[in-house]
This record gives structure tokens, C-alpha cells and sequence, in this order.
DNA sequence: ACTCCGATTGGCT
DNA sequence: GCCAATCGGAGTA
């Protein structure tokens, strides 16, 4: 579960679904796999931290950096239900139904209200709060979603999600490299 | 300086 | 199913 606490409220959601990133050199389909540049840095920073990037020149699509600091990685929150502040989001997202808020990753971002400005923040401490299931999960995992070229095959199956769960992202076939 | 394009979404056919 | 929207980063010159 994530929580944000924004200026205008609480919102926090139940991840049903991620991706992971590895890093430089090691994953085609990551944004560190060219090595450190000032958009990515965060990526090599200490894990828990927020790694957060513009996308399409609308969407804000939120990670955690998740290995040692000095290596590169994020895992990328595709989707989730809103658990607590369900108003406040829907007021963030109008006219969409409640299962929607959160289910995709620009959507996600949007339902907490997390800015791009928020990036490299540290999820442990306030005004976010990152807590871990207390049982393990039974999840699911396969191909990368929208991930172009190399990194996007079965060669990476780093998508991993639980498996009928409402907060699974609507299935997009990613692009495939040539064959 | 200039070009290409994306870890997407929502609206329209 | 198809496609426009929209703009910063990265690669090239």
C-alpha cells in the first residue's frame, strides 16, 4: 500500500500491479540502461525513493528505487485500487468510474496526487507512506507492457501482477521487436 | 539548434 | 480498433 498526503488531502492505494527496471547496461527497456543522465538519477539513489518521469507529454508515471544505491532499478506502479480518500480521487479524476482511478500508471499518479516535482522524495517517511503485505502475495508474472525494442520480449518477463484483482491495468500488447 | 519518440490515455469510428 | 494529444529528454550536428 501507498499513501500521499497532498495539501488538499489522503489518498492511498493497494498495488495489484508493478514492473521492474534493472539498469545500466543490464536492461534495454530502462531508462538507466544508457547510464546516468539528470532525468534518471534517482534511479541510482537509495532505494524507497520516488522515481518519477514524464511521460507523453501528459503523464506522470511513478517508481521505487529498489536496489543498493550506486546500481539502477525501479519498479514502475502500473496499477491499484484506491483504499482510502476514494472522494478526493474521484474529484482528481471526474466521470471516471471508481475501479478505473488508479488502474493504469498515469492514472495512478493522478488518483494520489503525486507531482512530477515529487520525484526522488523518500517513500518512508512523510507525507508518504509505503507498507509492505503481510503474507506473500500470490502473483502472476510475463512481458512488459508498452516496453519497445529488446527489453520489451519474453526475455524480461518483469511485469508482475495478482491475478484477477480490479487493479490490474487493462491488457495492451506490447510492441514487439522485429522477428 | 533540431529531430525523434516515448515504461500512456481517452475519445472516436 | 485506431489515433491524436503534448513536451521533455536524449541523440545527432
Amino acid at each position: 500500500m501507498l499513501g500521499y498526503d497532498a495539501p488538499d488531502g489522503l489518498v492511498a492505494i493497494r498495488l495489484s500491479e508493478v514492473e521492474a527496471y534493472r539498469g545500466v547496461g543490464e536492461d534495454p527497456g530502462s531508462h538507466a540502461f544508457r547510464g546516468r543522465t539528470a532525468r534518471n538519477a534517482v534511479m541510482f539513489g537509495e532505494p524507497g525513493h520516488l522515481y518519477a518521469y514524464f511521460s507523453y507529454g501528459m503523464h506522470v508515471c511513478l517508481n521505487i528505487v529498489a536496489r543498493p544505491a550506486g546500481l539502477s532499478s525501479g519498479v514502475l506502479m502500473r496499477g491499484a485500487t484506491v483504499v482510502a480518500g476514494i472522494d478526493l480521487a474521484r474529484q482528481r479524476r471526474p466521470g471516471v468510474n471508481d475501479r478505473d482511478l488508479a488502474r493504469g500508471p498515469g492514472r495512478l499518479s493522478r488518483a494520489l496526487g503525486v507531482p512530477l516535482g515529487a520525484g526522488g522524495s523518500d517513500l518512508l517517511e512523510s507525507p508518504f507512506e509505503l507498507r509492505v503485505p503481510e503474507a506473500p502475495l500470490h502473483s502472476a508474472c510475463g512481458p512488459r507492457t508498452g516496453v519497445s525494442g529488446d527489453g520489451g520480449g519474453t526475455a524480461y518477463p518483469w511485469r508482475f501482477w495478482l491475478p484477477g484483482d480490479e487493479g490490474v491495468s487493462p491488457y495492451r500488447r506490447h510492441k514487439l521487436a522485429a522477428e
